[in-house]
RNA sequence: GGAAAGAUGGCAGAGCGGUUUAAUGCGGCGGUCUUGAAAACCGUUGAGGGUAACACCUCCGGGGGUUCGAAUCCCUCUCUUUCCGCCA
């Protein structure tokens, strides 16, 4: 969520912003500011009342304690006309802070300034590739986890439904190893690792934005309105809600490995073949909260980071920075991972990469002690996958079949305990 | 799941209707003293809104109520602790 007080004092680069995002509603910018003023009139009123109720109160506990009840009696009847006022203009004022805040939680983050105007994924600019994709034939995923008996979608579908896969044997070994190896990276690049509950609560879903516009995403408990997690990014991101840093904390890293749910209401076709969407994956997530002078940087780290775990897994991969009209709802600016699944000759994305700036900063109320200014500051912050499993098992099943079995990557084979899978 | 007690500033901990505009201690920061440090002493030290700066307003777990006035009384929710029960 904007701050009102940034928008008020950068209207036009708020709307240059969401121009770039190709946003529909840009009339929301202008009813905000005018929705705030008038808050702001009303809330002026309010506090010149209360104060000098406040005073009134004062005094008449002054003239009670003097034994002086007449005077009282006369100044209470002086409080009840401030009270029928006060009463008035707080109703007017709660409705106000209700709809500018409608407002705010439907304009989304402004797009750095290295991000393009777009449309929709057609217009994501490639800053990276990493060269063509071995040449042959190649078998998609489903087959070859078929052939090995690695996964069982089958039983998955009669224990659960339909994106619960069941790993089995090597399959399950691999996702083993592939966690381990993601943790152990991030832990030597600087993460704190940690393990998250897996059902938040309404305040954590709200925090980071899932809630109120993604609810259909999520699983809810309703018996004890709680949501499983689509990504660890939000438990991880929620330890901060309502936190005050210190300066010299920042950069913070931490990392966590969780299982992820989602509902992915109306995904139909080729999409979700094989492990290509799924309701249930899993996921390493690494998650910074940053000084804002320096959040950029970090941003380029995280991303030189996924390019180092992707290139130890040698398989072929793109990263796209998206257009404004691809990027999520809270991002300033997001990197896309995608490796290339040769069996179905698409790619498929692994990692996203975002910077929210101030974004869910706002909403959590995750604040820093600046040194400068001795004031609280909002910080940055950033999350990326790193990375998400069953997308990289199916690049692995893809790319790396050979007559034997599936080759194991050099990096990934003191994890597994073996080099061929079959 | 049952019973009881409790939730106050970074922490500890008073306050239970009007000198609380939250005591006191610890911790933090600044200063005096000192060659330097410690000790001692003095000062300072929550968040948000608002202002050019003051003033001023809000916040004592959340929400609602009583009252001229609520940290203090009432209702309600949540959480914590202790005891009992159940249990990986």
């Amino acid at each position: 969520m904007l701050q009102i007080q940034y928008i008020r004092e950068n209207r036009e680069k708020v709307l240059e912003g969401l121009k770039i995002r190709n946003f529909k509603n840009p009339e929301l910018i202008a009813q905000a500011i005018l929705v705030d003023e008038e808050r702001r009139k009303l809330q002026t009123e309010t506090e010149t009342i209360k104060s000098e109720a406040n005073n009134l109160a004062r005094r008449i506990g002054e003239h009670f304690k003097k034994g002086e009840k007449d005077q009282a009696e006369a100044l209470k009847l002086e409080t009840r006309l401030l009270k029928d006022k006060e009463k008035d203009i707080d109703t007017k004022l709660s409705e106000l802070t209700v709809s500018i805040h409608d407002i705010l939680v439907q304009i989304p983050n402004i797009p750095y300034s290295l991000v393009k105007q777009g449309k929709s994924a057609e217009d994501n600019e490639e800053v990276f590739t990493s060269g063509p994709a071995s040449s042959g034939t190649f078998a998609p995923h489903w087959e070859v986890a078929a052939k090995h008996k690695l996964i069982d979608f089958e039983a998955g579908n009669k224990i659960t439904g339909s994106g619960f896969p069941l790993y089995c044997n090597g399959g399950a070994k691999l996702q083993r190893a592939l966690i381990n190896f993601f943790l152990d990276e991030a832990v030597k690049a600087g993460f704190s690792e940690y393990q998250t509950p897996l059902l938040v609560n309404e305040e954590s879903a709200y925090g980071t934005g899932q809630l109120p516009d993604k609810e259909g995403q999520m699983y809810h408990v309703t018996a004890d309105n709680l949501y499983l997690i689509p990504t660890a990014e939000v438990p991880l991101t929620n330890i901060f809600r309502d936190v005050i840093l210190k300066a010299e904390e920042l950069p913070l890293k931490i990392t966590a490995y969780s299982s992820c749910f989602r509902r992915e209401a109306g995904s139909y076709g080729s999409d979700v073949r094989g492990l290509n969407r799924l309701h249930q994956f899993d996921k390493v997530e690494i998650v910074i909260v940053a000084h804002p002078d320096h959040s950029y940087n970090t941003l380029e780290m995280m991303v030189a980071h996924v390019k180092s775990l992707i290139e130890k897994l040698e398989l072929p991969f793109r990263i796209l920075r998206l257009c404004g009209g691809d990027m999520g709802f809270t991002s300033a600016m997001t990197y896309d991972f995608e490796v290339f699944a040769p069996g179905q000759s698409r790619w498929l994305e692994v990692s996203s990469v975002s910077n929210f700036e101030t974004f869910q900063a706002n909403r959590l109320k995750l604040r820093f002690r600046n040194e400068e200014t001795k004031k609280t500051q909002l910080a940055h912050t950033l999350n990326g996958s790193a990375l998400a499993l069953p997308r990289i098992v199916a690049a692995i099943l893809e790319n790396h079949q050979t007559p034997e079995g599936i080759r194991i990557p050099a990096a990934l084979v003191p994890y597994t305990g073996f080099e061929i899978l079959k």
